[in-house]
DNA sequence: CGGCTATTTGAGAGAAATCAAGGATAGTGG
DNA sequence: CCACTATCCTTGATTTCTCTCAAATAGCCG
């Protein structure tokens, strides 16, 4: 099970959001936990990606004295929008959407965060999206006071955050255009061709983008619905670009040209 | 004249974008000029708004030495996307409008930065959008090194940008929103709310929204064409919820309607 | 195996884009 | 100052693409 929500792409849908909510609450009240104390940080996998690559073995000590690391189950919420923002959090392993819903259910993602990437965008002390688990995942827990008294302390932190947050922006950014201007085969291309970056590529140029997130998750984030998602998959599949072994597996087959439908950039 | 860019909302529009970037360039060394040689910080209208708001008179003392003045004509552009990034930019007057291009002429207008605002959005060294001026525009041009310099040794610098950075991210991230999700009457209403945030509103509770740009740039930001624009402007007017005096003013008849439309958002 | 959910596919409707033309506006030059 | 011209804006007719509605198929978990 990768969704909880069904779909509520459509314009004109009228469903009803409060109980949409109500769902989401109830999901949110079980079996996320602490998965240990302290947080073995000399190990983990994310360290060299996430904001705390920058600290020294001393820092790092006291740093991960102050933070938490919890097991968020697919589906399970880490924050939610306009609730009051006390930490950042740095996914470890797993995939998290980050939500937004107008009021009669339409939703927009805008990311998808992964092995390194840091969540808790907030202004005014307030989150302002929906932080969920798409498969299980593990992130840590920062308090934001923490995060401050370190990019204040160290350099080297404040410069990963701050090209972290650049990152961020470029990325939006570029989402924008994709969001206003791209047609369903180039925005299905780009998403592609993005989850394709960190893929290893066979010796005949082909590689697996392993899609943990259903169908409904890629046309909200693409503007789209999952009939255009799946019908566009498709006619790329029909056009020689793709296999599609499993409908959580694409074998991109045509790197080229997909690169091309996608990157009708200058 | 308020744009030089026709508008390319279309997918399948075929203009030549090289074209188009020739027409670019030529216009951009035109004009252009700095307007002092220093810059009188003191009486700047745009300080208290502005990154260096928090600096100290001493502070900004030193600052100041570093930058400069520049007047941009409506129509030329202060950077262009892909362009080695060397300074950021500070909006004292006027408008400018950050625009990405696709190969095929589409474009997406990503914001619209005025008074206080901070240009000059860059990644790996280089600049992201095109700057352009909507109208005759004012701007600092502040060498990035010094920025960094100052944020580095003044905190209030680094909370002000800091804060404008997350700013920027939350306004992209509801622009996401609007233009993955939102209806052309909703995005209109969003747009026309957004503006008339700074208005002063009389007393039978009518604001009138002054829009720099045009028709054009109306359409690439919302991610619509300038037809859909001018016709739900004019179904906005039908349904009596404003005026349209002048193709460049608006007047907000029905705030509360226009804002129910606007935010859907839960 | 059976029920549930996710995905795919088909048919039809609707909304926004495209194509086309007329009217308004602003800036130019006499 | 006014007429002229280029551009911008609006409106209408038509087309096209995506969404909606509906149903069948596939995949997964108990």
């Amino acid at each position: 099970m990768f969704d909880t929500l069904k779909a509520r792409n459509s314009p004109t849908a009228k469903c009803n959001a409060q109980i949409l909510r109500f769902e989401r609450q109830e999901k949110n009240t079980v079996s996320d936990r602490y998965i240990m104390p302290g947080s073995p940080c000399s190990s983990c996998s994310a360290r060299s990606k996430a904001i705390c690559a920058g600290l020294s073995d001393d820092e790092m000590d006291g740093f991960s004295r102050n933070i938490r690391t919890r097991l968020i189950k697919a589906g399970n919420s880490i924050y939610r929008e306009f609730e009051k923002a006390n930490y950042f959090y740095t996914v470890v392993s797993g995939e998290i959407r980050l939500a937004n819903l107008l009021g009669d259910g339409r939703r927009q993602l805008t990311a998808f965060k992964s092995a390194g990437d840091l969540l808790g965008e907030h202004n005014g002390g307030i989150y302002q999206s929906d932080a969920e688990a798409v498969c299980d995942a593990v992130v840590c827990q920062i308090p934001i006071k923490i995060l401050e008294k370190y990019t204040n302390e160290v350099p080297a932190m404040r410069v990963t955050l701050n090209t972290k947050m650049q990152n961020e922006l470029c990325d939006l950014r570029h989402h924008a255009i994709l969001l206003g201007r791209k047609t369903p085969i180039e925005k299905i291309a780009t998403f592609l061709t993005a989850r394709s970056e960190n893929c290893e590529w066979s010796d005949d140029d082909k590689a697996e983008v392993v899609l943990t997130m259903g169908r409904s998750d890629i046309a909200d984030f693409l503007g789209l619905t999952i009939e255009t998602v799946s019908r566009t998959i498709t006619k790329l599949k029909n056009m020689g670009l793709l296999l599609v072994p499993t409908s959580h597996s694409i074998v991109i087959t045509d790197q080229a040209c997909l690169k091309r439908l996608a990157e009708n950039e200058q």
